[in-house]
DNA sequence: ACAACTGTTCAACAGTTCTTGAAATTAGGA
DNA sequence: TCCTAATTTCAAGAACTGTTGAACAGTTGT
């Protein structure tokens, strides 16, 4: 039962640092076409190596994927763990006390309905 | 610098952690009226020094506040605080490529809307 | 095969986080 | 006032994180 909450902290986490936020952005309005690693690097200005343990990190959170192109790897956000986080996030909200969250409706229509 | 981020990536951090995300979890669910320190130790078996220090991480992030109540310290969630952070992450999604983001749309219908 | 290009892995170090026992602080009651 | 209850603060240690230079690995073009 407390997997889910496992799974929940490891995303915060991997979100919950400067350089990694960044990625995460950058990733998130790439879309599905992603970016390659080299040029993630260039845009944030950080060390190869650095952003390879960065992403190394937001993949094994399952919040991003790889696949190679020619010599690049190419990131991408995966929406559906993106979604689950947040859900996680705001049900924890919701599911206790809905009355309590009514400031929050707007954010969460689907999860607070009600 | 981006002030905004640096906020987000302390409350992403201040979740990140069991403990504390549990104590968020409850102090979500008991709504405005708030729980003890003392009693959030004894629901989560946590030692009150150990549940001193996450309440103080979580109170320096912004996203609970404290109030005196006799002898107990009574802690809240600040939803402005949940709010602000939830729409900093979807944000992230919907601010660059609304269409790529069509699987959010049931979670923050507002922000997506576009 | 070779060299150039793109990324990852490794070992090591500084810095941070989590937890704990002991001491200190604040409030209420006899 | 003295005693007890509820919490916090402090110092110290183990565990974890972020960054770096150097070495390694896969891909492309010549």
């Amino acid at each position: 039962m407390d997997e889910n909450q496992d799974i929940l902290v490891t995303r915060l986490g991997a979100l919950a640092q400067q350089t990694r936020l960044s990625v995460f952005r950058s990733l998130m309005s790439a879309g599905p076409q992603g970016i390659s690693a080299g040029k993630i690097a260039r845009d944030l200005g950080v060390a190869p190596n650095t952003l390879s343990a960065h992403l190394n990190v937001l993949s094994r959170s399952g919040l991003v994927t790889q696949r190679r192109d020619g010599r690049s790897i190419i990131y991408s956000v995966v929406l559906s763990a993106v979604t689950e986080m947040v859900d996680g996030l705001v049900n924890d909200c919701c599911g206790g006390h809905p009355e309590a969250c009514a400031p929050l409706s707007g954010v969460s229509s689907q999860a607070c309905a009600g």
